[in-house]
DNA sequence: CTAGGATCCTGTCAGC
DNA sequence: TGCTGACAGGATCCTA
């Protein structure tokens, strides 16, 4: 039930696990090295990389050993692969996707018979935990996450934002126990589309707009997982300039001054929900009543 | 129970 | 130049 491979998915996460799979598919982990602490849960594993997962934003690699790893990238995680002819690179984009590793942002180490797979994390918000691989699902991250945008019922979506109704609608939509996949920037983007203005109240969301909402997230999410992959190609070969897969695609994302696709308006930055958001201030009127 | 704010951590950038 | 505060593609914990 878990919607693997079903439909157009989650967009970075999704991104990396097709990637990665390409490079470490029954390849064999030998050895970890944990450069921090924290960055690592549980006790390091060894065994042949069996199967390749996300719950959500969590990727999962299970081994032919009932045991698995589970990694959570949250803001600033990165997985680069160092194989033998090719690197593999994905997550928060920085310069450590073409940078000599380990550096000072690596956190774990994976040895693989055929290549290194790092994981960097500028914040150590992020994580690798060994599990056993029954266990994945009863995890407390895992079970609480809700369905996301394609197969969440229009009904069920409906009636959690009744539920939540005092809340702001970006604040319930970033709830990943609420609806699941949706980060900071597809919460804008989702918003924009549908000409919703994110301090909204989740009360004064009319049926229309929550099913509105809900396509708008499903069209975001696709079109970024579109332009992620190739753009993520296109970074492993680049020289050190900054990826743009954001501008592919993101309509009011970082545009700030710049003109509404829409009506031509410019593009504000304001904060809700304590995250920065970008909002058509035309577009997407605020009505609270 | 919900809602909102602080917090985890490092690095960068704007403004003095 | 050096300092300071704000802020960052996430999620949890604490409080009211």
């Amino acid at each position: 039930m878990w919607y693997n491979g079903v439909m157009p998915e989650l967009p970075e996460v999704e991104t990396i696990k097709r990637g990665l799979s390409k490079f470490i598919m029954n390849k064999k982990l030998t050895q970890t090295d944990i450069l921090c602490e924290k960055s690592f849960i549980g006790t390091p594993i060894t065994g042949n990389v069996k199967n390749i997962r996300r719950f959500g934003k969590a990727l999962i690699i299970d081994f032919d050993n009932q045991k698995s790893l589970m990694i959570h990238l949250r803001m600033t995680g990165q997985l680069i692969y160092d194989g033998a002819k090719k690197r593999y690179a994905a997550g928060h984009p920085s310069e450590n996707f073409v940078a000599s590793l380990p550096n000072k942002q690596t956190r774990v180490v994976l040895h693989f018979d055929d290549g290194i797979l790092y994981f960097n994390d500028q914040r150590k918000f992020g994580f690798i935990k060994a599990l056993p691989t029954k266990e994945v699902e009863n995890d407390a991250f895992i079970k609480k996450l809700a369905p996301e945008p394609w197969t969440m019922p229009k009904d069920e979506f409906y009636k959690k934002l009744q539920h939540h109704s005092k809340s702001c609608i970006k604040a319930t939509i970033l709830d990943q126990t609420i609806i699941c996949g949706l980060g900071n920037i597809y919460a804008d983007e989702a918003l924009f589309k549908s000409h919703i203005h994110p301090s909204r109240k989740c009360a004064t969301i009319t049926r229309k707009e929550s099913d509105l909402l809900l396509k708008s997230a499903c069209e975001v999410m696709d079109s970024s997982i579109d332009s992620g992959g190739s753009t993520m190609a296109t970074y492993v070969k680049a020289d050190g300039t900054r990826g743009d897969y954001l501008e592919k695609f993101a309509q009011v994302f970082r545009r700030e001054g710049k003109e509404c696709p829409y009506c031509g308006t410019k593009i504000v930055k304001i904060r809700v929900a304590g995250r920065g958001t970008h909002i058509c201030p035309h577009c997407q009127e605020l009505k609270n009543d």
